[in-house]
DNA sequence: AATGAATGAGGATTCATTCAT
DNA sequence: CATGAATGAATCCTCATTCAT
């Protein structure tokens, strides 16, 4: 009868929650020297519980690009199912993007983490986010919306530096306008 | 004795001079974590000797960053200074600029800073090279190369973006192609 | 309902039984170090259990003690039983009494704890174990077969030595023949 | 002009000197759990000067075990220099070898430490250690006071039981007379 | 009674900076 | 001036024990 993992997972869980929530908000602020006891504090939890649920600050981070790259590809394939104009769904698609990226832009300075291990366990899901993009970007070529020669790489290349610029720009040293950019690149990128 | 002093002069702005370079090296190759001690034994000196030039770490880093701007500005001034078509003088000019922060590109991971306090002994330099890229840009504008509504700030923004690219890059997690990047970006700019 | 106290038990008893054997195992692969979490997983129970039958894990260490105790001395008394020559059956004794502590041999390290307080309650076992290896002795000395200024409390330190020895090769830094160690003693002990 | 490493060194040596009898003190009271910070408040030194002079509590170990090896060869080779009768010589070895060891008799319980790493610097020297009791033991055997088949290993063996008698005794558990002990032994290892 | 999630003190190690020589 | 040894706050992680379910 091994009915048992159900009741306790649901403070578990929102332990858990919370943890995550917490991390997202010191990474923010911080960066990845985000130290472990403050999101613990944060997540008005023992240090012991933030390790109970990621065995290290590597895979706590790693579990924040999951939920990011979660909801890239989400994003893109909402813009996929909705159909319209494949140029305007393109465009809206990384407007979109930047938008919600650029609420915690100092998650950015982690997205592209040192070590390649870190990708391993989300290899497949990069690959639904290239699949979703990819799609998208095919469509808008076909209806002639955009460059021809464009490919995925180069709008994830794109966007890792929209976030550090982003990043840059939320740490107040000096002003960055990122949405400028982002309308230089998406006129770059249109079909003579 | 008033030859004594220049002797010792020379020895210390030599090992100066190496620290810089050991510092250059080191944080290019580990970025910013890269460790004072490291940069003493690359310059062959004590690390007595690094506080002795530098203050603080992020002493040291600014005057990387003072070294990198003035090159910056000095390129600008260069292609100022060549004449020739504007248009081909500002992508020339953006394209070399690009080729030499590539090579050391993890010091861009340093380039913009945690603290505004990094930036107050630069500020003077820092309007020299906006005033040189500032040039640059009106003069492109006025031969229509570029688009009217292109401002300094915006370059700045781009070349920003661009390091991190080449930093993440380098650090060989993920291959970004930085140089397409730029192109698309300058056809981005371009007037229509 | 008088029958369900004695289900639950059943139940508890079995549990008890499987931690005891979890820690043997533990304690024996990984000497005192072995951890709660890896005796309650191997005994297929939560933390919970373990510490609702052992307080603490000194009070699980001093039951495994306890049974080594209770074994050494029904083993002492079984000798003493068969009759025989006294001088064959103190060298059986502890020729199948090393045998056995070879067994799991790292659980020695831990036979003689840290804190005094463990052997309180084991006072009165430890006594029998005396009584019963000191009459082996004195049967021994009587036939003529051992010295006669032999005592327990030489015979017991003997025997600690030589777990000693046992759990040092166990854990296999370097070769230790325990077995010629016995023999050696064992002549040394003979009258001469 | 490499002359600078002299002067400084003479500070830097009292200070390892202190460490290394710091930490002989600590384990010996505290076995292999002594903690670095409480070396270093007994030394009166930061932390950080005792990693500075070795980078690792397992390399302060097996400093320790440096020296002890290093003792233990010494006094054999005193012994056999100083000729004598072989048997007085090896008895009388191994009695002041123990009576040494007794005396921070805790250390025992990491001369056979758990890595095989720690070992691997300290092999020539262990073979040091072989050559010069085996020597002992050879002249021993010729002379025919002792049994021909004991080997260097059997008494490496037996010190190491005893070892382990000191460190039980020392730690007030339970008394244990190694001197008894090693005497039984000594008698057993005579030639019949 | 059982479960396993939560706790948090403790411990090894790092590294920017200071200071005696 | 240079040197590099010393400092110790800071940081990640472990694990015995407690407690809500």
């Amino acid at each position: 009868m091994p009915a048992a993992p159900r009741t306790i997972r649901a403070d578990a869980r929102r332990n858990r929650e919370r943890i995550v929530e917490a991390a997202r908000a010191a990474f923010a602020e911080q960066g990845p020297e985000a130290q472990i006891d403050d999101i613990a504090r944060r997540a008005d939890v023992g240090v012991g519980t933030v390790y109970r649920h990621f065995p290290t600050k590597d895979a706590l981070m790693g579990e924040l690009i999951r939920l990011k790259l979660t909801a890239i590809r989400d994003r893109a394939r909402r813009w996929l199912a909705a159909g319209g104009d494949p140029g305007e769904a393109f465009r809206g698609f990384l407007r979109e993007q930047a938008e919600v990226i650029a609420k915690d832009a100092a998650l950015q300075r982690m997205l592209w983490p040192e070590s390649k291990e870190t990708w391993v366990p989300l290899a497949s899901l990069f690959e639904e986010v290239n699949d979703a993009v990819g799609e998208l970007i095919t469509r808008a070529k076909e209806s002639g919306a955009i460059r021809r020669d464009l490919e995925v790489g180069d709008v994830r290349t794109f966007m890792c530096g929209l976030g550090a610029i982003m990043a840059a720009d939320a740490r107040g040293v000096m002003p960055f306008d990122w949405r400028r950019q982002l309308e230089f690149m998406l006129d770059g990128l249109r079909a003579r």
